[in-house]
DNA sequence: GGAAAACGGAGGAGATCTCTCCAGTTTCGT
DNA sequence: ACGAAACTGGAGAGATCTCCTCCGTTTTCC
């Protein structure tokens, strides 16, 4: 079902053997140097022409759609068993970790999730799965006590996006500097009689969906 | 000194004035899209011809030089203030405070500070005078009790980095969402019992030196 | 063995950006 | 008030990039 010919006859032998090769290597290349990587690029890594790989893939949204489908997944997968979790604070904590950790071995995950304009519909709509998730978890934490009061939940995803951008910086100079700033966020989430009250409304989810949208330098 | 004919006669009055209208123009253009604007763009805004902009000023690094030289002082000269405050943490904080303001209102200044390729020796000097100064700020407020113990100088170059992002993103929504997201990540900085050890070493100013150089998307 | 399917990769088309060139206009000293 | 020198505008050259198509050649499979 991944193959657009899946209703037709099955592919020649050397046709289907060159669709794995790209999308191997789109995986790679993907993950890499993100979702601005041509496909000129994944055709090279993959040992065939350009042409092929427009062949098989109508454009670059489709190939994409097809590879991080499941990857977003996952990211779904990692907020629900953090809802399991008794401790609510630990839930919260640990899917930030988790979900920054996954996008920190993948540059593509991270301007695809980061980046609502590309990927088509699955994509799209895995991405949608997260937002009650991520309300639930932070619900929860609040709740016990254990985050902050004021919080919204699109603090928090204003808080891995910009986690996203220390890992940007970071992966080419030590792979794992992510952690240092990822519990330095942590502890401003979390609720503290130090911590005066935030200034100014949270975003709401239509503002945060525009600031995804917002090209950064 | 300003201007490249400084020491030979002085420019011809129209070209005295195109040379105003060009720096107005071009504070204004890289202010509100940053340092990758082109010199057509500044032109046009000046109502000017391009050659005109290239006949006065050799080229965009140039012309980025003369702006933000003394912008960037501004960012010198608040950490200087922040330093004579008595409360140390109260200084780190307003300095935090102050220089992302600073930065909130100028998508140049920003591209600048967290882009060391860019401008040409006044402004790298002027940016490299601030190291010594975040040092001492975080120095003070640790040895206060105020700041957490393990952090490092790049620790600070890092949250206003993430800062940035957050604001790259939400300045066209809402003007001073950022206010939100420093109060949280300065409750991060800040020393507390909850807080544990944080993972890993702190990156040295090389590694942060080359994490500002690297693209970010 | 031959028709059908697939291949490769040069290159067209379209965006950008930076910066140059020169025919025409403006300034200013005398 | 006039002519030389200074200055102007903006078309467009040149350099990159990226996406995607086209078609002569090769491979598959019945």
């Amino acid at each position: 079902m991944a193959s657009p010919e899946a209703t037709d006859r099955p592919l020649r032998r050397d046709a289907e053997r060159n669709r794995q090769r790209i999308l191997e290597a789109a995986r790679e290349v993907f993950a890499e140097q993100g979702i601005g990587a041509t496909l000129d690029a994944v055709a090279a890594r993959a040992g065939v022409g350009v042409g092929t790989v427009y062949r098989r893939f109508p454009d670059k949204d489709a190939l994409l759609d097809i590879l991080f489908d499941e990857r977003i997944g996952e990211l779904v997968g990692i907020a629900d068993a953090c809802l399991a979790e008794d401790d609510a604070w630990a839930g919260l904590c640990r899917f930030l970790e988790r979900a920054v950790e996954l996008q920190a071995g993948d540059r593509g995950l991270r301007d695809l999730v980061h980046h609502p304009e590309r990927g088509r519909e699955r994509v799209r709509a895995a991405r949608e799965q997260m937002v009650p998730r991520i309300a639930e978890l932070l619900r929860r934490a609040q709740d016990a006590g254990a985050a902050r009061a004021d919080l919204a939940h699109t603090d928090i995803g204003m808080t891995t996006l910009m986690l996203v951008t220390a890992i940007d910086s970071t992966a080419g100079i030590r792979s794992d500097a992510w952690r240092r700033f990822l519990a330095l966020a942590i502890d401003g989430l979390r609720a503290s009689p130090e911590a005066g009250a935030l200034p100014g409304p949270p975003l709401d989810v239509d503002e945060f969906d525009e600031a995804l949208r917002t090209p950064r330098s």
